[in-house]
RNA sequence: CGCGGGGUGGAGCAGUUGGUAGCUCGUCGGGCUCAUAACCCGGAGGUCAGGUGGUUCAAGUCCCCUCCCCGCAA
């Protein structure tokens, strides 16, 4: 069988590996990013892909950057027939790219060419797709333009969160790059060129995209919070303090209101207006704590019909 | 030693300038109602994280130490 130098670094990427590894390909090593300070107190914490290597006792290495000699040397030893990317992080200079036998092969969170980069998977959730996907791919210098070989699509449910879509689609990933493998080694590749006139871009999520402006419909609301949950969770501020929103669902019949004010806490939720309908969040982490219910909220006596939400600490 | 918040009955919180503890919810029992995550009455439940530390006539409330939890930033 093909000889598979990985690439990837997060959980997602890790979840891509085991499938690979579960279909007996021999991973020759895995390429992964340094590890990195985390959390409280900054503790050194390996990637989610060094773990599972180690464990598997595959090799495991992590450059600061790949247009070293250095790595062209490790290359060269580990002798890949293909090398499969997933999430790694890092763009792949020409000579890696070029070097396998059987190409880069990317596994990629969305249907490309929508979604390019780095967060597909939130992007799609928060932009209100009702569809998103995997696709396989060869790599190429530009990022994600490459020529695509499989596409698995899968639907956006209501009650998904970023959490549930990206496992989802991580597993389907596994299935996927296990397919395209077998194919590739059959010779039974077509190459799918993208058009790139259809392509969006869909970059990394910064905190100011995670801000909350209630001045918008309640499902594009609704969209982000569940787009950005668990991670890294979207926020307002209440009485000057942030509120991050873990879980939140679009009201049935919320009562009117100007935007972001708090309409009603009936059922042990807190209903909150938008520009048009409502939302009602259901769990919630206040400034200082950690998550909590709205109910518990509520019972600590911190909110009262009328208050408003907004997107300025002041 | 990155910054900060916090550990009080099952849950979320309050606790004033120190004088042995209160609120909302839940829970148990009873009542009311066509009905209700509604209302009324009553009850149980707390060594206030730990150090059998220090200050004090007196500490949840001030000082010191330890353990644990959490948010932010990266």
């Amino acid at each position: 069988m093909m000889k598979v130098l990985f690439m990837g670094t997060p959980d997602f990427a890790r979840v891509i590996l085991d499938g690979i590894v579960g279909a007996a390909y021999p991973v020759v090593g895995v390429v992964t990013q340094p590890d990195k300070p985390k959390g409280r107190g900054n503790v050194l914490t390996p990637p989610p892909v060094k773990v599972y290597a180690e464990e598997h006792g595959i090799a495991v290495l992590q450059p600061q950057t790949l247009r070293t000699e250095e790595f062209e040397n490790e290359l060269k030893k580990l002798d890949p027939d293909v090398i499969v990317v997933a999430a790694y992080g890092k763009i792949l200079p020409k000579n890696v790219l070029d070097y396998p036998k059987y190409g880069c092969i990317n596994v990629h969170g969305s249907l490309l060419p929508r979604y390019r980069g780095a967060a597909p998977i939130q992007r799609a959730m928060i932009e209100g797709e009702k569809t998103t996907g995997i696709t396989t791919m060869f790599m190429e210098e530009g990022l994600d333009t490459g020529d695509m070989i499989e596409m698995y699509e899968i639907a956006i449910r209501e009650d998904d969160n970023f959490e549930t879509l990206h496992d989802k689609l991580a597993d389907l990933g596994a299935y996927a790059i296990v397919s395209t493998l077998g194919a590739l080694e059959k010779g039974n590749i077509k190459r799918h060129k993208q058009d790139d006139s259809k392509s969006t871009y869909a970059k990394k999520i910064e905190k100011e995209d995670c801000l909350i402006h209630f001045d918008a419909p309640a499902k594009r609301v609704n969209d982000l919070i569940r787009g950005t949950s668990p991670f890294p969770l979207s926020y307002a501020f209440l009485g000057g303090r942030m509120i991050k929103i873990v879980k939140a669902r679009i009201d049935a019949s919320p009562c009117k209101g100007k935007p972001g004010e708090v309409t009603s806490l009936e059922g042990g939720l807190i209903h909150v207006a938008c520009q048009e309908g409502g939302i009602a969040i259901e769990t919630l982490v206040p400034e200082g704590k950690g998550r909590m219910s709205a109910k518990d909220f509520i019972n600590g006596r911190k909110i009262n019909v009328g208050d408003v939400f907004t997107s300025e600490k002041a």
